[in-house]
DNA sequence: GCCGCTGTTTGCGATTGCGCAAAGAGCGAT
DNA sequence: ATCGCTCTTTGCGCAATCGCAAACAGCGGC
């Protein structure tokens, strides 16, 4: 790859969690590999539908996968975090993606082919398992998420969705130290619910010193409170309006 | 494994997705490590939470994963067709179940361990591959089964489901020839929704002609026209009741 | 400093879907 | 054939949420 030296992109290659335990050769192969790629907001790394040719490991910034259902309503499955591997794991050829990557804030990303990829997976089969226990992961995961998105109110998944946001200098974040810029819609599209929901929802939440909001912006402010909401704690919504 | 002759075994190993393309060597050490186990209607073959040490592929019967929510509601993610594999593919130890799994319909499915599992993750690294691309393939599945689950109102999800329903008779269906009961209750926990919901949407269906209906039985009559509801055609669920 | 653009708030009315209660129906057991 | 159990249907009222329209507000450009 271009700036990076060699032995520096190897360590941090290493501390990735889907390369991790790889033999030392594998991992040199696949810093050699990588390329190094900035995207600015609104950009698109991959499109549904579009074939797979590329994997993306996100090192800075924000990402959000999201896809269009049949009806043209978009729905985000959520963002990924840096160290976070997207795009699709799996490399069979002809393989598609399901869904589409935007990036919300300026993103750096490790990228490698696909042909490199299934180098990569026969060089050393390790890869293949660290895979497969990602993707294992992921379905679990989202088998969790979807049951609760599938039996909670709106008000307990805005919950979630905003506890789940990056928030600003909040150590282990996605974005450490910088603001990552939510719409009010984009955070619907990750509720499923519409953006006057979320904005009625938040506001009443700001009024109760929840959060703090902003243009493109939400700041938790008392977490343990909101994931009271969370965890269906808070009823009523409006109630206590002066809290 | 007990009764079934070895060659035969294998060839029939040899059908299933999962193991398709293995070296004869790998399927041959998988047909003898193979329990076939039968199960009662209600049995549970795993429970979520449990410590997962068993990989199950289904040959016969029906087979509902479900989970529970924080709160204490039910959410079913689907039924488990023939030749499908189940529980988890991912073979970390430690892992634990994501979801329980129940026999809706007596099962007849085969059985391996843990630790057979392993080895024959071993013996062939094509194993891994393909439990890469079939978790790959699921959690494609899963994001679209999500979207449209987020964004389509209820009687889409409905309709949805009850199109994926096992069919007595249909071929190539979960049980072809024999019933598989399925409860009101049961659909609504697939659909994020409640028993009443689902019996009224059925029953106004049944009006039209599009299903028939009976305790625990639900056939599609006109599978064209549930399938146009479930793309969102019909916009009105109780107008010409006649019909 | 003003303008315009994009994103946000808020009120209000319309629906959707829920929840309970009670009646009705299939099915197996005695 | 009857009983009892479980599953299903249906009526009715209510709460949650949507959808639109219009006013408001941050922010960059000129």
């Amino acid at each position: 790859m271009a700036r990076t030296n060699q032995s520096e992109l190897s360590d941090r290659l290493g501390s990735i969690p889907v390369f991790r335990g790889l033999t030392p050769l594998a991992i040199n192969r696949l810093a050699n590999a990588a390329t190094e790629r900035e995207a600015g907001r609104r950009t698109r790394l991959f499109v549904e539908g579009q074939e797979v040719n590329e994997f993306f490991v996100l090192i800075g910034g924000c990402v959000k996968l999201s896809l269009l259902t049949a009806d043209g309503c978009q729905f985000a499955l959520g963002l990924v975090s840096p160290n976070e591997p997207f795009g699709t794991v799996a490399v069979t050829p002809r393989h598609r993606h399901s869904t589409t990557a935007e990036v919300v804030q300026h993103a750096r990303t490790l990228v490698w082919t696909a042909a490199a990829m299934r180098q990569a997976f026969a060089d050393d089969a390790r890869l293949v398992l660290n895979a497969l226990d990602l993707v294992s992961a992921r379905l679990d995961a989202l088998h969790v998420h979807f049951s609760q998105f599938a039996t909670e109110p709106v008000q307990r998944r805005v919950a979630r969705v905003v506890l789940r946001l990056p928030q600003p200098g909040r150590p282990g974040d996605a974005i450490a130290g910088s603001d990552c810029p939510i719409s009010r819609q984009e955070i619907a599209e990750m509720c499923g619910t519409t953006l006057f929901t979320v904005s009625r929802l938040l506001c009443s939440w700001q009024r109760r010193g929840i959060v703090r909001l902003g243009r493109q912006r939400v700041v938790v402010v008392r977490p343990a409170a909101l994931a009271a909401i969370a965890n269906g704690a808070a009823l009523r919504t409006d109630a206590c309006a002066t809290g």
